[in-house]
DNA sequence: CTGAAAGCGCTAACAA
DNA sequence: TTGTTAGCGCTTTCAG
């Protein structure tokens, strides 16, 4: 990294600030573009971003704070936020909280706070939103991404889930399901919630009571899935049906179900919110929402990019994506007398 | 980020370059010690990592440019190389190459060494490794992991696939089994030559022939395993057993199997390379050669920050690491007459 | 349109 | 041990 600023006025015969003026899209002679353009070639010079980011107190980075990465969904959203960032001229500082636990984001934002960052996009449970106080104090904008409660008011992108399971519990109502269990995640995450509400509001708006036995607490891991599966199945009165709330938790499900030997759909359907590699590699294959997973991305680094850029004429946002259902084989159809 | 060394050492009444020294661990008075730390404490102060990356042209920056993100192979790995750099006060830079094509791996590592990092840790497939010029032009330590050629000179640390693979099938030809097929890796990816050899290399050193219809060229991913296993079952010679060759390919052989119906292990054994959620999902659980993926990230870090410390001692090492045979319910025991 | 110069926050050599 | 000072590479007034 050896070639700087100084190098290339040398070079050109003009002042450093000419240079400077240039790089930043600052209008010189065309002789003179011609004569930079060339100098920078010939010295392959690049700039410093450090000196850069030091004089106008700007990092070009962009922190990530979000969990699950070993799931798909987690890892998708990375692949395209990442991207674009980068597209954007944007750094993409990546750190994982496995768990999602509140007080490591907390710790995670301090250390990017005081680490610079130019903004910061955060995944995380919890309905108190504490832990992005520190960004706050030092002007920092956060972009919420998924987790975000209403009583929360930052900006946040998150997807209608509430809406997306409803959506799909109707689908089995009208397939002639009325048994129909949920496995539904941990109740400090927002996501969870909401994805329980969409399966009680569609119960609620088709009369069908609730079987307090078919609402599984899980914790959106694979392993409460598999009991959740165990603990229905030792039911007197079977579900017909189940809606399992998230990727990892069908997992958990399918193993169970092949354990069990339970033939799906013919003994129990199922309709999962993810959709991913598992949900068409199984037989047969899973009814499910799907999240834009792309959309959402994109949505979260425009929207920070515009308050890196000071554009807060719209603050707070709460954008609400919406999911989609895709319609498979893992619904069985019943013939209600 | 308003406070600076200078508000801490008006604060306190000392000079700037005390405070510096202090910051950097050297020595001071220790009442001045204990002053500098209330200050510290009371304005809030924390360095800028730019300027002192300005100063001693440092980034603290570490790029990380890998593929495949969406399998648990490479999402582990990234959150084992990302928590263990933030411990020793690196950032990790992540640039997604998802097919690893060196192509883009160059233009990667371009973009990094222009805009600063102290090292860099690559994953990529191809055996030239032309696309790591631009670090070492910068003299930026580059480690390579997973796919490297025994003709590279520079660091690298992978896993001994040819061994896991020759122990792997190994327990086949112990368990009796003769007609043995892989669906092997491209052959641009040097862990697939090594998972191909170690198979090619059991089987001659039993002293089996190779039938060519049962050396299957898959591509690493899925669509590829499903591909081969239609393949194989198609052959009036069929295979006893297959050895899968990574855990994507894994992917689209279980539902090749589930779609026509193949029973396991009764009908067909298998093994495969990497083990994951998949491998315990299924019915039976798969047999299966583990990489150690900590152990690997681990010693990929501590090489690359001895590099950056400019520890050059035993340059360029190769280190491999061996992978340990998970031993399941996948393979058929055969009574040959 | 171009150039001279100040200064972003920090470190390190040197002086005290 | 502590303080003074130059300067890392760049941007940005302000004059020319």
């Amino acid at each position: 990294m050896g070639v700087t600023i100084k190098d290339v006025a040398r070079e050109t015969n003009l002042a450093i600030s000419t240079i400077s003026k240039y790089m930043n899209g600052g209008k010189v002679r065309k002789k003179n573009q011609e004569v930079i353009e060339a100098a920078i070639r010939k010295l392959n010079y690049n700039p410093n971003g450090m000196a850069r980011g030091l004089r106008n107190s700007r990092t070009y980075r962009v922190g990530l704070i979000m969990g699950n990465n070993s799931n798909s969904h987690a890892s998708m959203l990375l692949k395209e936020i990442e991207s674009r960032m980068r597209e954007k001229g944007y750094f993409l500082i990546f750190l994982d909280n496995e768990y999602c636990i509140p007080e490591v984001t907390e710790e995670y934002v301090k250390f990017l706070v005081e680490n610079g960052v130019d903004g910061m996009i955060v995944t995380t449970i919890g309905e108190q939103i504490d832990y992005i106080r520190r960004a706050r104090e030092a002007h920092i904008p956060v972009v919420i991404m998924e987790e975000c409660y209403t009583t929360v008011d930052t900006d946040c992108v998150q997807v209608n889930c509430t809406g997306g399971t409803y959506e799909i519990i109707e689908h089995l109502i009208k397939a002639g399901h009325r048994k129909i269990a949920a496995i539904n995640g941990m109740s400090e995450s927002h996501t969870a919630l909401e994805r329980k509400t969409g399966y009680l509001r569609a119960m609620e708006d088709y009369g069908f009571p609730i079987n307090k036995n078919y609402l599984i607490e899980g914790d959106y891991r694979s392993g409460s899935g598999y009991l959740g599966i165990k603990k229905l199945w030792q039911l007197k009165d079977r579900p017909t049906a189940v809606f399992v709330a998230n990727y990892n938790m069908c997992i958990g499900v399918m193993e169970a179900i092949y354990e069990l030997g339970i033939k799906v759909p013919e003994e129990l359907s199922i309709v999962s919110f993810d959709d991913f590699e598992l949900s068409v590699m199984v037989r047969p294959k899973l009814t499910a929402v799907r999240q834009p997973l792309i959309e959402m991305a994109e949505t979260v680094c425009d929207l920070l990019i515009r308050r890196m850029n000071g554009d807060y004429e719209d603050y707070p946002q709460r954008i609400r994506l919406k999911p989609e259902c895709i319609y498979r084989d893992s619904v069985l159809q019943i013939h209600t007398p």
